[in-house]
DNA sequence: GCGTAATGGTTGCATATGAAACCAAAGGCG
DNA sequence: CGCCTTTGGTTTCATATGCAACCATTACGC
């Protein structure tokens, strides 16, 4: 028998990184399918306009910091946006660099349909947990992200 | 001003899907670099790496259902395991269209020290949790992927 | 104020990925 | 047995994405 047994074997299922990575997936990707198809939104454009929903008026730079998407993909899904006309771009006042940006009209009224869209599905979801228990995830994730943070400096 | 307030505003930063996805988006990209960089794999290579060093023998197909990767990823990651030579490929004696995966002697010794990193970086993420809480967040994330699965059925 | 550095944002390019077409081997089924 | 279907796996193609180069504007040093 060759050497092949390094004291302990590894279970993939019970590695954290892998396991919310598998699981975080399929979640993203069983939403994106709702507004791909329905509203024929990225999962970035989606982004975008949640967060302009939520803070009324950002810049690129203030979306990219709360998402941590990349410059080019937020750019892009802002493009896309306000191709379709569900955001306004506006060159600030003050510095012709940054650009304002706010949802339109259209984007308010997607918007309406959409969050509960949303909402509903997360419920359906998080069904099987106590509200005990959803805040504990929170609570869990929160402390993750703040170790993550930690260790990235 | 504008009917722009949709009775409740949404907030992306509690919104499961969202959270759970920026969160193991950024852990797995932390972890990602240490094994890019300091071993040249790509993450789907090193998860059928894992589940070789776990399972000792499997085909594609196998791998695919056990990770949930696209054909086509399991297929290439494989195909670059094999040309450096860290796991053997061969058909299949009652099915010539299986291949069955190992590890190599490269492979098993590439993985004796892949395992205990991978671990001690798991070890450093989740040092702010108790036992207790690495236990429940595993709970947790059990229990979401079976609703998901019921969800999708 | 003027040249250089820094910053917000866009674009080009190389790569990764998923869907679908495809190929070869096995399984029905007449 | 032949035909049609199914299945494991590969390849092709279109698209998404990240990085880096880039452009325009503002800030800074002198």
């Amino acid at each position: 028998m060759p050497h092949d047994a390094p004291a302990e074997r590894f279970d993939l299922e019970r590695f954290l990184p892998y396991r919310l990575d598998s699981l975080a997936d399929r979640i993203s990707q069983a939403l994106a399918r709702l507004y791909e198809t329905r509203h024929d939104l990225s999962v970035a454009q989606w982004r975008v306009l949640a967060w302009l929903h939520h803070r009324e008026q950002l810049t690129a730079k203030q979306i990219r910091e709360a998402t941590r998407m990349d410059k080019a993909r937020v750019s892009r899904a802002v493009q896309a946006l306000e191709d379709r006309g569900l955001i306004h771009r506006r060159a600030a006042r003050e510095d012709q660099r940054r650009h304002e940006l706010r949802l339109s009209e259209a984007g308010h009224a997607l918007l309406a349909a959409l969050v509960p869209e949303a909402r509903a599905w997360e419920a359906e979801l998080v069904a099987p947990l106590s509200i005990a228990e959803y805040r504990q995830l929170f609570e869990l994730m929160d402390r993750l992200e703040g170790q993550l943070a930690r260790l990235e400096s």
